[in-house]
DNA sequence: TTAATTTCGTAACTATAGGTACGTAAAGTG
DNA sequence: CACTTTACGTACCTATAGTTACGAAATTAA
């Protein structure tokens, strides 16, 4: 069961690689679409086999789930990190947009946002995953509010808007890139969508 | 094969009736998740038998192609109808945000628009009902784009962004609105978001 | 070396959902 | 009334994808 970390020290040495097989399970999830995607699809491009991922994972839905937690905290982690620097809003709406519309190509990581990608599926999902989802994007929104409220506290933030509706706007609109983004839209583009989008507040 | 219209004159009556299949289907789809109401429940709701929708829309496929049209004809063409009106722009912005925010129990229609739930699930699509999101799309596009031009030529868009991409503004935030209310957020902020999303023009 | 333990992976099982074969029913035609 | 035509719907077929039973393999403990 590795109940947690090391020596298990009996019986036959485990082969199967976590972190591998959830690597493997987030690019196909989030280069294709998560709910398209077979297990055995992951299963042949990880080269481990069917019950060792049920072994590892429990189920489909524990695996979207700890694929939605390592996504988190390899790729979300980056925009809460701009979010959460002591730089002036308007750097700081800048960083963000430059961060949404990097060139994915380069980067190695598919376009669009596995996150949101998810929640615009929510019904598909098992238990598990949807409790992920739905905590990952209140997290998200958390980041957002915390944000605001600084700049708020710094008369940076010129909108009478309350704290959380305009946390809400700023998820919608990158959202709204993301989503465009996938859909091959350029990202010069997308760029001046969203700078429209932001410029109400500053 | 019913060919055109009426006299088949013919062999055993239709009884099936397409109108009221189609009007099933589009609140199941509309509802729910398109991807997730099998054939068999709309059979079933619409009081119809599987190789009699089979006969009538050839396909899954066929009956989504079909459905999406209807959807256009009877929902969409509000829309754009509002957009076609010749009044001021921030009238007719105005009325965009009130028809979209309008109550939908009151209205007896589901929440969000079934287009941009599909959209959002395109993988998950047969050829015909691709083509149609496509076709939809970019016609909802267009009465955007030519909206936008005749308020240009008024001089009533305080913008100088490019009409493709106001175009592809003002979808992104009615996708985005459609996104919220299906998720459950209240009108009332909703229309905050998309007054905000929307002041940018005026 | 044998037993105990743990993991491995092939080869199933199962449920769901799209799709259809085919015999029957209901109409007009001669 | 037989014959032709058209549509009906039960009962099946099939493919896919999540899931697991189970015997073999690899390791440590006695």
């Amino acid at each position: 069961m590795s109940v947690s970390g090391n020596t298990p020290s009996r019986g036959r040495p485990k082969t199967l690689e976590r972190e591998h097989v959830l690597k493997t399970a987030l690019m196909c999830y989030w280069a294709d679409s998560p709910t398209d995607v077979p297990i055995s699809e992951i299963c042949d491009k990880a080269g481990a086999s069917k019950p060792g991922l049920y072994r590892e994972f429990g189920s489909d839905d524990g695996l979207k789930e700890a694929t939605l937690d390592i996504y988190n905290e390899k790729v979300s982690q980056r925009r809460y990190d701009i979010l959460a620097s002591d730089q002036p809003f308007d750097e700081v709406l800048e960083a963000l947009i430059s961060h949404t519309v990097q060139d994915r190509k380069k980067a190695g990581v598919p376009n669009g946002c596995l996150l949101f990608a998810m929640r615009a599926r929510r019904e598909e999902f098992g238990p598990l995953t949807l409790a992920k989802i739905d905590q990952l994007r209140e997290n998200s929104l958390g980041h957002y509010r915390r944000w605001i409220d600084r700049a708020k506290s710094n008369k940076q933030f010129r909108c009478d808007m309350p704290t959380d509706v305009a946390a809400l706007y700023f998820d919608a609109q990158m959202g709204s890139a993301m989503r465009l983004q996938k859909e091959g839209i350029s990202n010069k583009v997308i760029a001046e969508i969203l700078r429209t989008a932001f410029s109400v507040f500053r």
